[in-house]
DNA sequence: TAGATAATTAGATATTTTTCTAAATATTGC
DNA sequence: GCAATATTTAGAAAAATATCTAATTATCTA
């Protein structure tokens, strides 16, 4: 029940408006590395930078198809926290801004 | 209630672990700037720049009591959070340790 | 008022994080 | 196999963060 979440990369992770963004679009269902991007204006090595860091913590899994990545949130983790996290909060990052 | 957070103060001062655990330690009651110290090994110049942070995202509160600086959880935004989140994580920091 | 104690602010340095460009890896379809 | 597309990895530069020492501010007490 939560209790094998890595405590310091998932807050360091949540700390960045643009993952916090990333995993709000997410909300909404799985996405392709590319889907995920259009809404960034940073290059694509930067965004899988963040997605590293979101992997890393467990936030997100990824699965390959094609020649595309999928990603989508680790509901095991995730799910329950972030919806808490993410309701309690106003959004206002520039992207996913509901 | 909770909307008028700043979402990327929060985060950003949750993202460090001895932040956390000057929380952690003030979930048990107010302390004076030196009795949170005295859980941590660094410098009480260190220690009064993430008080600042803490306070900047209105995490906690402080009141002048004599030579002593009181610092609270701002209950206000924090309390139902902050339960959230330290109760869904396990305790890992150096200090505050549960 | 002077000295001691508590805490913060100023200024500097070291570390970490974010971002970029360029190169590498994986996969599709001809 | 080769070119095109999707994504990641490597390496470097820029920006943000954490920490320190030294100096400052506020308060207490003798």
């Amino acid at each position: 029940m939560a209790s094998h979440m890595k405590q310091q990369e998932v807050f360091k992770a949540m700390a960045d408006p643009t993952r916090r963004a990333i995993l709000k679009r997410l909300q909404g269902g799985p996405l392709t590395a590319g889907e995920i991007g259009e809404a960034f204006d940073i290059t694509p090595a930067s965004l899988s930078h963040h997605f590293a860091v979101l992997k890393h913590a467990d936030l997100v899994r990824t699965e390959r198809r094609g020649q595309y990545i999928v990603y989508s949130l680790n509901s095991t983790v995730f799910e329950d926290l972030a919806r808490v996290l993410m309701d309690l909060f106003p959004t206002k990052g520039k992207a996913g801004g509901k």
